[in-house]
DNA sequence: GGAACGATCTGC
DNA sequence: CAGATCGTTCCC
């Protein structure tokens, strides 16, 4: 059974909805992936969050309904997606960071334009399943995008997730809010923690 | 108005 | 390890 998640699961801190996120299933139209690493980013508290210091343009999405899929640019080259969480007018969101390809994996490999790492980071992901700006605000809750459970992992047999400081960011660094599941291969995304490996 | 810097990825 | 590449933010 395949059920799409409501706006109740999505509507409680970001913090709690993304260890939740892990092991279910991310469609967006014809392709389909299992979410394996996800990162916590909350508002004026967090120093990281794109909207730290207040709305903006680029981060109006962040501060609107929870169930919905903040888009950003970045690096002049990238596209990263968010599950907007939480409360209206409270920034909240979760980064999916990486997915495992399940299908179209065709479709990806076609988008990526290479048969290895379709999935395993957040550009990459969205390359994969086509996301960009035109995205930005989309609903989860209805329409072609959406996340699913399917009843995976199995709960009294599953497998560990393990929780660490999040990646790619320079300020409140060691905020734990990163979540993959362990037997996740972390593999050349993890290389950019200045002053050590601090990741597993 | 301008400069600096990314919630990144890739190939060398 | 450095280059790609440009929108957003911040500081004149």
């Amino acid at each position: 059974m395949r059920q799409r998640l409501t706006e109740e699961f999505f509507a409680r801190h970001s913090t709690v909805v993304a260890p939740d996120l892990i092991g279910k299933l991310l469609v967006v139209g014809e392709c389909t992936g299992r979410i394996t690493e996800v990162e916590a980013y909350s508002g004026a508290d967090d120093a990281a969050s794109h909207a730290y210091r207040g709305r903006s343009s680029r981060n109006d999405v962040m501060f609107g309904p929870a169930g919905h899929i903040y888009v950003y640019f970045t690096y002049g080259m990238h596209f990263c997606a968010n599950v907007v969480t939480g409360t209206v007018g409270v920034a909240n969101a979760v980064l999916l960071r990486a997915i495992e390809p399940i299908d179209d994996i065709e479709q990806m490999v076609n988008r990526r334009g290479r048969s290895d790492n379709l999935t395993n980071g957040p550009g990459k992901l969205c390359q994969a399943l086509g996301l960009d700006r035109s995205d930005d605000g989309t609903s989860l809750l209805t329409g072609d995008i959406g996340i699913y459970d399917d009843g995976w992992p199995d709960r009294s047999a599953g497998r560990a997730i393990v929780v660490s400081p999040r990646i790619g960011i320079t300020r409140a660094v060691d905020l734990p809010w990163r979540w993959h599941l362990a037997a996740e291969r972390i593999e050349r995304n993890d290389r950019r923690r200045p002053g050590g490996s601090r990741t597993p």
